[in-house]
DNA sequence: GAAAAGTTTCAGTATGTTCTGAAAGAGATG
DNA sequence: CATCTCTTTCAGAACATACTGAAACTTTTC
C-alpha cells in the first residue's frame, strides 16, 4: 500500500463521485435535469447535511444552478431542510430510505404528467363518442384501452404510494423472487401455477 | 378533393390531432422525442397502415425526420413495416395492444438504462468494499440498499416482459382494483364490449 | 445497366434547455 | 435602521438536442 495524503478518503471521494455521475446520467435519461440528480446523488450518498457553499463547491456549480436545483428537490419532497445551532446558514439532508425516494418520485410524476394525461384522454375520448360516424368507432376502441391502461397503473401507482406502501414493498420483493437464481427456467415453470 | 366528404372526418381528425399532442407531451416528459412519440401516436390511434409520405403530411415534418423516427419505433419494436401487394413503399402499423406496447417499452428501457447502472452500481460498490477505511462504511451500506432497491425492480421488470407476463397483467388489474372502486367500476363498466 | 422509386444519412440550422453571475430580496444582528 | 449573511431570481450565454433538405445510397423495373 503506498502511503497518501488523506488516508481512506480518495477511494472515498472516487466512489462518491462515480455515483453522482451514474445518477447524474439516470436522470437526465428520464426527464430531470442532470445537475438536480447529482445533487440529490451527492446528499443520499453522502448521508450529510450540506449547505449551499459544500455543494457548489463539490459540484463546481454556480450558486443559481445550486439553488434552483436544491428548490426543485425540495419540491419533491426528496431532501429536507436542516439547520445546525448556531449556524445562520441552511443545510440539506437528503431522504435516506431509497423506498421513500421512489415512492416521491412516482407520487409526483404521476401528479404531474399521468393524472393530466388521464384528464386529457377522457375528454378526447368523449368528444369522439358524440361524433356518431362509423369511421370514429375505431378510434374510439383504442382510446378506451389506452385509458383502461392507465387507470390500471394509477391504481397501482396509487397503492405503491399510499399508506400500504410498505406492505407493496413486501410484495414487490415476494413477486420478484426467483430474480438471481434464474430467469428462464424458474418464469417458464411457474406459468401455468396459481398461488 | 377527396372523393366524398365526410361530415364526421372532421371530428375524427380533430380527436386524432388532439391525441397526438397529448402523446408528444407526454414522450418529451419521458425522454423520448416528441416527434417520434407522435408518428407513434399517429399510428397507434388510426390503426392505419402509412407510409413515410403519408407521416410527413400528416404532422408536417421532414423526410430526414420521419425517416429517422420510424426507425427508432422500429428498434423499440413498437410498430412494425408492412407492405401492400403491388406497391413499393414501405409501409408501417403500430403495435394495437397497449399491453404489448408498454411491455416493449419497458424492455428497452431496462436494458438500455437500468441494466448498464445496476453493473455501474455493483462496481463502484466493489471498489469501496476493498478499501477497509470505516468512513467509506456507510457508503458501502447506502450503495446496497440503492442497488437492492433496483434488484427487486428489475425483477419485477422482468415478471412484466417475460412469458408470464400477461399473467402479470391480470394481477396488476386485481391489484389496483379495490382502491379507487369508484373512479375504476366506473371505467370498466362503460367499457364491457364483445370481441 | 440505366432509370425510377424509395430510403437513409448527414452537415448545417433552428429550437429548446440549462447554467452563470450579478443584482435584488429576505431575514437576522448589533 | 443600517448592515451583514445568506437565498432567490432572472436575463443572457453556453450548451444540447432535434429538424431540415439535399445528396448518397439501395432496390426494383424494364
Amino acid at each position: 500500500m503506498a502511503p497518501r495524503s488523506k488516508p481512506g478518503s480518495t477511494m472515498r471521494d472516487e466512489g462518491i463521485d462515480r455515483f453522482i455521475e451514474a445518477w447524474g446520467r439516470m436522470g437526465s435519461v428520464w426527464g430531470i435535469s442532470r445537475t438536480m440528480a447529482e445533487v440529490h446523488a451527492l446528499l443520499y450518498v453522502t448521508g450529510e447535511a450540506m449547505c449551499t457553499d459544500d455543494i457548489m463547491a463539490r459540484l463546481e456549480i454556480s450558486r443559481g444552478n445550486a439553488s434552483m436545483s436544491l428548490r426543485a428537490l425540495l419540491d419533491w419532497g426528496i431532501i429536507a431542510r436542516a439547520h445546525r445551532r448556531g449556524d445562520r446558514k441552511e443545510y440539506f439532508q437528503a431522504e435516506q430510505d431509497v423506498w421513500s425516494v421512489f415512492r416521491a418520485i412516482v407520487r409526483e410524476r404521476m401528479k404531474r404528467e399521468i393524472d393530466p394525461l388521464l384528464v386529457n384522454l377522457h375528454e378526447i375520448r368523449d368528444h369522439t363518442r358524440e361524433d356518431g360516424e362509423k369511421a370514429t368507432a375505431d378510434l374510439d376502441k383504442r382510446l378506451d384501452a389506452m385509458i383502461d391502461f392507465f387507470e390500471t397503473a394509477t391504481g397501482l401507482g396509487n397503492r405503491f404510494i399510499g399508506p400500504s406502501g410498505p406492505g407493496l414493498r413486501l410484495a414487490a420483493t415476494l413477486l420478484s423472487g426467483p430474480h438471481k437464481a434464474d430467469k428462464a427456467a424458474k418464469g417458464r415453470r411457474s406459468r401455468e401455477r396459481t398461488r
